[in-house]
DNA sequence: CGGAGAATTGACAAGCATCAATCGAGGTGG
DNA sequence: CCACCTCGATTGATGCTTGTCAATTCTCCG
């Protein structure tokens, strides 16, 4: 099964069996919501919240992109996932924030107040139904990324780390657009960006990419990229 | 912080602020669902579901342990969570199970029918909330994990897999019980079983340690675990 | 054009996986 | 109740993938 953007706003009524006749798009869930959000942007590098806060918000990223990081101590961070355009932020928890949120990017997000989210959670059954989903599907993509963390190795990572951002983006240009850092990408396949590095490098003269830019990369062979990632 | 048991059902009040007032005891929850409850059992090592089956039914495991795992097609397995007595299994996904889940010891359960939770996901508050609540734990556990997965040495995954596992059980007795064998250790913590043993070897040396028999561990030391571990 | 941060490339070491053999425990049948 | 048998755990030797340290190059902006 391929990997799909996780929280992604579109497409989901093939996967809902038993709630076809509850389901409303999520044009107008938001709308429920329009009332209470206001947009906010950040830039580069910035801080949406971090780990601990009191999670007194909810945010939609509109535009651009961000990273989940937990921190530790001695400086090391863990990249737990990348959010891109219409992904939710923070909608599942009540309490505090057990990560980091930080753009990647330049973004614009909306955010949303905890009370109106709570208030959109008790009352509106689509969008609870959605806020479900959503974390749901976090939890999958966590638990699939253990498998990759645990079982495969540096080049099964980037051939899978290459194809998942590309399906995640639509690859409609040909070229994978990577807003992160090496650093970034290191952290969150759990490995040293010196590896990142060496592997692009393996897959630039195999012919299987090009790299036009630092974060501009073509997939030239994708069967070869499917064929290195191996099952998923 | 500690890590908790993912899902349990009690000590919620003193973590949840916005919703003082809407909380129920999970007795009263259940008390709901009894009605379309069925229980059964499952012996050591049998599957109760496994991954991409249609997700029929929601479970509470009432004695026992049971352990979520991905499955490779190469025989490698993946342990993504145990569970114990009073977590919750299956209720937050409404298409297929992205895991299975297999009876580490023997285990007994409560089974409800989608059709039941799906009800009381939308018409009982309290109970939608605690799901929301269960499943973000699941998810910040993941998140911890993979902080474990890439950034800790094998002897502070086991320093950490012997403490959870003694914070979760209550350890009352003095001894931690581990019912999961070597291997669901290794798989669980991302390491070769032969790894596992040595590390549990060299804790016995340190005296940290004592070894009662194949699964009952006494901590003799905790200080010196929790130094070994390092920050959580 | 120049500077600063990021990325690349190389050399080396270490932690851990793998392979292999032995040991131990728990369960069964006589 | 004991011996045996089988599976899991332990212990040892070895090799390899990958992390770490270091130096150089590249790229992006001002």
């Amino acid at each position: 099964m391929l990997q799909t953007v996780p929280g992604t706003l579109a497409n989901d009524h093939d996967t809902m069996p038993w709630t076809k006749d509850a389901y409303v798009s999520t044009a107008r869930a938001f709308d429920l919501l329009a009332g209470h959000g206001t947009r906010l942007t950040v830039k580069r590098g910035q801080e949406i919240f971090a780990e601990g806060d009191t999670a007194e918000s909810g945010y939609r990223l509109v535009d651009g992109s961000i990273r989940l990081v937990k921190l530790m101590v001695d400086g090391r961070r863990q990249v737990c996932e990348f959010l891109n355009a219409d992904d939710l932020l923070g909608f599942e928890t009540d309490d505090e924030y057990y990560f980091s949120a930080e753009a990647v990017s330049d973004c614009a997000l909306v955010r949303y107040s905890r009370r109106a989210v709570e208030t959109l959670l008790t009352e509106d059954k689509a969008f609870a139904r959605h806020v479900r989903k959503v974390t749901a599907r976090g939890l999958q993509d966590a638990y699939q990324r253990m498998v990759l963390l645990c079982h495969k190795s540096a080049q099964e990572r980037i051939a899978w780390f290459l194809l998942t951002m590309a399906d995640r983006a639509g690859i409609e240009t040909g070229y994978i657009h990577l807003p992160m850092t090496r650093t970034d990408i290191a952290n969150y396949l759990g490995m040293a960006i010196e590896t990142v590095s060496r592997v692009l490098g393996q897959f630039k003269q195999n012919g299987a990419i090009i790299q036009k830019s630092l974060n501009r990369i073509q997939v030239v062979d994708r069967d070869a990229l499917e064929l290195v990632r191996g099952e998923v």
